[in-house]
DNA sequence: GATTGATGTGACTACCCAGTCATATTATGG
DNA sequence: CCATAATATGACTGGGTAGTCACATCAATC
């Protein structure tokens, strides 16, 4: 938790400061991102950050928890009793997401980098907590489809949730591979993500629709 | 490329090195491994290891070349005309890989590793070449299969081909989240990741297969 | 205006690493 | 048996880092 001190900074420091390390662990990965250098071009003094938070890992858990709440203000009003199936939600979690991307590309990227970090051995607790979490969500999603009958049964819910996860990242990383977006240019010109991509990625996205459609809905016998 | 002064070391002495420095990359993601700390425990100079090749990374190269040798051992001799659709051959990629494992617990750990290192930008460029590779053999898999006739035509092979690679991976994720297997704790104990959990895996698979099967075959209409 | 508490500072510590190189040891073969 | 080439060595260089702390500065309250 950032200190007294951080939360007591006039608004506009606050957010001078979170956008440039936000920035640095968007371009760097946990362990390469080093506090030294944004303290330098934030012209600040080292001891300044500890003044705000404990320590590294403090202040990104801060970023963390501050991207993740932006972005559920966008993606956290969808409900899905508000759509006919399953693949409407699942579609719009996209729609918004771009949304999100497009006003929040800070954020966006941040929380994009976020995978990238997996193996650091100094934030795999955070990460894993984070995944578990996930994961426990899309298959709750599973549960809920199978119990209303729209999903088919003769598969573990687990792993019906997991490839739900999976194949929803699997969306993200083929535009990147395809070279559709480019994350680490688009931070560096200060763009967002998906700027002026937002069809191709909703194309991708309704393919994928369509085969996790087939896979996984029950068969209309 | 190692150096000749590798290649003359004694067969015994070239395989402690090399396995030790296997489970240190096994371990440890690239920037952190330290070669120091394998030389300590191994008893031989600093010095050595650059008598031995270029640098860290030509010593990472080699060993990424090693692995995949042995690896193709197993799987290489694999071929889809041998199977009467392409999900058999699928299946075979498992259980050969399973056998790869068993019986080169060391090889198989680092091979997995590898994963792990997607950030580190030091190997970025490794690791993305590899990953193209294997992206486009997934592929002109589909891409022959779609020939066939056997996979749907409605869909762009890039993402056909994405998704195999995509959800291929994703069962020995989800066996790793669900805590069948323990990749880390493996190496620890120097055994095999999967001894123990073969028919666990082969399990996943089957539903993998049969969510995948439904998902990408054409319909038979 | 003075006293006190909160905030800012940056040189410094303690640590780690890859890679080097002059020197020492070992093998080779003439 | 000696000379030369090949190999082994480890202290050292130069570079990076997170985090600390005694001190300076600023703000507020009495």
């Amino acid at each position: 938790m950032p200190k007294d001190t951080f939360h007591n900074l006039p608004e506009e420091k606050k957010e001078k400061i979170t956008n440039a390390f936000l920035r640095e662990f968007a371009i760097h990965p946990y362990d390469k991102a080093s506090l030294s250098s944004v303290v330098k071009s934030l012209g600040i003094a080292k001891g300044s950050v500890y003044q705000y938070f404990d320590d590294k890992l403090d202040l990104f858990t801060y970023l963390i928890e501050e991207c993740s709440a932006v972005k559920m203000k966008y993606v956290g009003q969808l409900k899905r009793e508000n759509f006919n199936d399953f693949w409407g939600y699942f579609r719009s979690l996209y729609s918004e997401g771009v949304k999100f991307d497009l006003e929040n590309p800070l954020e966006s990227h941040f929380l994009h980098s976020l995978a990238d970090n997996l193996n650091s051995p100094s934030v795999k607790g955070l990460y894993d907590e984070m995944l578990t979490n996930i994961i426990a969500g899309f298959e709750q999603m599973a549960k809920h489809e199978v119990e209303l009958g729209l999903f088919r049964d003769d598969i573990p819910i687990k792993t019906i949730g997991f490839i739900l996860y999976k194949n929803g990242r699997a969306i993200n990383e083929q535009m990147e591979v395809t070279g559709h977006i480019n994350p680490k240019e688009s931070i560096k010109k200060g763009k967002p993500v998906y700027e002026g991509k937002v069809d191709q990625l909703m194309e991708t996205v309704d393919n994928y629709i369509k085969i996790l459609q087939r896979a996984l809905d029950k068969e209309s016998t």
